[in-house]
RNA sequence: GCACGAGUGGCAGAGCAGCUAUGCAAUGGACUGCAGAUCCAUGGACCCGGGUGCAAAUCCCGGCUCGUGCUCCA
């Protein structure tokens, strides 16, 4: 089946046909490293690496391109409020960035471009702008000038250049003195005493917020290429300013087959922001929450809804995982062969899965898929026959909540910290046994006080002690 | 104000014209001294008002409410 991807420009679920048979070309615009990375810089990740890894899956070769936009106003802000070089700010908070993603379980794009190591390419782009009369020269840097081209405008919002006259209101008088048209934007600013420069045509400066995107774009993907995605908090100014300059420099259009963009974060309701004190980084939220079941969380609800991130998430994520967590890794334990294709009912998992992945990377409709084999593997274990199936289950749950979805980690990290756990149970089990002997004698007397006393104690050495229709089995509590 | 999107059971959240969504929570049961885990079962929803259709949560029109964008932002 056909993959249907949701594309801005048009506002409609558009059957993925790439420009080149099998591959695709993908870029999606990365942070500005100014400060941590925070949970929406997380989403946008986890969505982008969701994507890329369905279509590797469904067969597709992917480049997939993410940039850092490491020079730029509130960067070299932070630099200076610390005394430090802006290149220490944003490495500081690239490593940062890394750091989180790879505790996320997002795969790494094949490149990482950085603006200031695609200075040439940026003024290249702009002096063919500046030839083909769509960009100007002012006293402050290089502008491009919206009126030339007028029918891209709105391409992605449904703006008009009337609109948004009207709405900058008097909003407008302080950005950019040299603009013509308030509706300009810059492609090169001049730089000012202090500031961060490169050599140009135009003077000493550095790049304007969009220009780089569309450089390394056509750097990295070349002049047409088939998705382009973003934070949808992106899609105006900035994506509509990639449109002008790419299409005009290039001269052809369009250049971007597919704009997709994934849903914002809100806390509790309203926007995550600091000033509303509400804002989590990503390392405030592992700190209180295992990072994949925070992976679990922000892909409950498909890339392109906004999620709001509060406890009940949190707390629903986490149970839901450790319940498939749970059943995965005794399914591991599990010896024998079995194939899910062998399984009728494994193969409408699967199918159902492959064809909410397929319309427009529906991840919710994909988890219930993960739900309904959990829910079938926990009942084969309760049972304990048909290891063939055990296997089988647990071969599905790989496939698709660990490799398609990331949700679990590597098998032999599994197996390892099992066999831990194993050295500690086997280390504490005589005290254990005696311990649940006496219990089990204070029980026959039905003096309950001294059951519980013991089960306290218990508790306490970090052993959870569970009555069943056999007596009483025991496990160690995480 | 303008643009875009959304309003579904206690909560999260699919479906987007006819067929049980699902999970958590709740209730009942199995098991139980209690607790926990597990299993089985049950109830419960489509913002409001019109319209089109044999049939509407699903399409159309009009409201209302919320979110996002219009300024740096994933």
């Amino acid at each position: 089946m056909a993959i249907r991807i949701y594309d801005t420009r048009t506002r409609s679920k558009r059957e993925l046909v790439t420009l080149e048979e099998g591959k695709v070309g993908l870029y999606a615009c990365g942070i500005t490293p100014y400060s941590p990375s925070h949970i929406g810089h997380a989403r946008q990740a986890i969505s982008f690496d969701i994507i890329v890894r369905w279509l590797r899956n469904r067969g597709f070769q992917v480049n997939y391109i993410t940039n850092f936009t490491d020079v730029d106003d509130k960067i070299i802000s932070v630099a200076n409020e610390e005394g430090v070089d802006y290149l220490e700010v944003a490495n500081r908070n690239i490593d940062d960035y890394f750091r989180c993603m790879d505790s996320l379980n997002v795969i790494r794009a094949d490149a990482y471009p950085r603006v200031t190591e695609t200075i040439p390419d940026i003024i290249e782009m702009i002096s063919q702008l500046l030839d083909k009369g769509h960009a100007y020269e002012a006293d402050d840097g290089v502008y491009f000038e919206i009126d030339t081209s007028p029918e891209k405008y709105g391409l992605l919002t449904g703006q008009t250049l009337d609109m948004v006259r009207a709405g900058a209101g008097g909003r407008v008088s302080k950005t950019g003195a040299g603009k013509r048209d308030h509706r300009d934007f810059a492609l090169w600013k001049l730089a000012k005493v202090g500031e961060p420069a490169w050599e140009s045509p135009w003077g000493e400066g550095r790049p304007g917020w969009h220009i780089e995107c569309s450089a390394m774009s056509l750097k990295h993907l070349g002049e047409r290429f088939d998705i382009h995605g973003g934070g949808s908090d992106l899609i105006f100014p900035h994506h509509e300013a990639e449109i002008f300059q790419s299409e005009c420099c290039l001269g052809h259009e369009p250049v971007v087959q597919y704009w997709v963009h994934n849903g914002m974060i809100n806390v509790d309701g309203e926007k995550m922001s600091k000033s509303l004190g509400n804002f989590w980084t990503i390392s405030d939220a592992l700190g209180k929450v295992d990072p994949l079941i925070l992976r679990y969380a922000l892909i409950n609800a498909p890339y392109r809804q906004p999620v709001d991130f509060n406890q009940v998430i949190v707390d629903d994520s986490e149970s839901h995982h450790n319940r498939m967590f749970a059943a995965y890794r005794d399914g591991l334990m599990t010896k024998g062969k079995g194939d899910w294709g062998d399984f009728p009912d494994l193969v409408e998992s699967a199918s159902r899965f492959e064809s909410g992945m397929d319309d427009d990377f529906n991840t919710r409709i994909a988890i219930v898929e993960v739900q309904n084999v959990t829910k079938i593997l926990r009942a084969l274990l309760e049972d304990g026959e048909l290891q063939e199936k055990i296997v089988a289950a647990t071969g599905w749950i790989s496939n698709f909540a660990g490799d398609v979805l990331g949700l679990l980690p590597e098998d032999n990290e599994i197996i390892s910290e099992f066999e831990r756990t194993e050295t500690e149970r086997v280390d504490l089990a005589p005290i254990v046994e005696r311990l649940l002997e006496k219990r089990e004698e204070a029980r026959l007397e039905r003096e309950w006080e001294r059951a519980d006393r013991i089960r306290d104690e218990l508790s306490k050495m970090g052993v959870v002690v569970e009555d069943g229709t056999d007596g009483a089995t025991w496990r160690l509590s995480d």
